[in-house]
DNA sequence: TGTACATCAGTGAACGCGCGTTCACTGATGTAC
DNA sequence: TGTACATCAGTGAACGCGCGTTCACTGATGTAC
């Protein structure tokens, strides 16, 4: 076994950030408990000090991997120009994504607790998306990203949104006419002149 | 004093209701305890289950409650027709709204909560929110709303959702940004062909 | 009208439980000689 | 190479606390006669 280096923890560490993202997502931060975070990552609560300062600083750092994730696997891997852009609203909203919320997008899944979390989980969830949204304007607008970038941010809200309502209804069939109707809003949005 | 009457019970429930929407929406529901709920009606702990069988019982009522309210005070104070839809979207997008989560949306505050609470509390939510949808398509198409309800609905989620992303941003400027960037993807959206 | 009793909204302490966090300890691995 | 010791990832019990829920009790109000 190699133990006692530097690489194993760092595993670990990286482990426990991967389980407890996708734990997050599924219960909220506040439904998840250190030493349920910690069992998924086949560990006892008692280690967790030895990773992180607190829960905070883990909810932090889970947010923002689980940004760094999608972008790494979907946004880079999707292809370049509007024709990639395309994709990835597809794939938003496809049943599977909204079905498999573990799985699934971060924004949607945590968006509105983020808003009530501390100021290092509200800076590292900015930095995420903001990163997210660099992707979508440099597919948006090749020549002057930067110019895109506002409507860019802009469909992220409309994709996390729509997901999310789809998520909460009861009623199956309204909620799979809604991420057909959220695929044609979200084109549309690709296609407005922009403003500023 | 006019106590042991239906009326005066009746009057301290829908209190409880009321002040428990809004803490609900401040510090989410797995944020809020029993104890402090009451105590925002000026009532300890003690008579809670004198008024509702469990606090999952509570939550779904003080969310068909919140959306009621935002029916009642909002969408049917609207003008008629297009123009109050507009009033609408600029009341939403107002910073005003965004700064103050007690008495801003409910869908905004709790849609992810909402996808993770009982099936009671889903329903609520459903019933509450299709409401509200009926609401825009009876201005976005007066002589046929039917025909606009998914494009209403998804304006729900087009709100909600870049409403939620202003909040979480830690950058203000582009916080307000991407409230009037909210405004000009609403107003498309409303401009947009009615497919199907 | 005055008195005795019933009603019941509300209190506050307590229940078991899981929370975030701390800490004494274990035991497998690595290192020194 | 073999032995003695140091290191440290991980364990598991415990801390105080707040959770949702229960319940014996209080005391102001309403009712009967």
């Amino acid at each position: 076994m190699v133990r006692y280096t530097k690489e194993h923890k760092q595993e670990t560490r990286q482990r426990i950030i991967a389980t407890a993202g996708r734990r997050l997502k599924r219960d909220g931060i506040d439904g998840s408990g250190v030493a349920t975070l910690m069992k998924d990552a086949g560990l006892t609560n008692g280690t967790f000090y030895a990773y992180f300062a607190s829960k905070d600083e883990l909810v932090a750092t889970a947010v923002s991997d689980q940004l760094r994730a999608q972008h790494a696997n979907i946004v880079e891997q999707a292809a370049p120009g509007r024709a990639g852009l395309e994709q990835m609203v597809h794939w938003y909203f496809s049943t599977e994504q909204r079905d498999s919320i573990e799985d699934g997008c971060p924004n949607a899944a945590l968006l509105d607790e983020i808003t009530r979390s501390t100021d290092a989980t509200r800076q590292a969830y900015t930095d995420g998306a903001l990163v997210l949204v660099d992707g979508f304007a440099a597919r948006l607008a090749p020549h002057d990203p930067p110019s895109a970038r506002l409507q860019s941010l802009s469909l992220l809200g409309v994709l996390a949104g729509t997901l999310q309502l789809s998520r909460a209804l009861t009623d199956r069939q309204l909620a799979d006419e809604l991420l057909e109707q959220g695929i044609r809003n979200a084109l549309a949005l690709l296609d407005a002149e922009q403003h500023n």
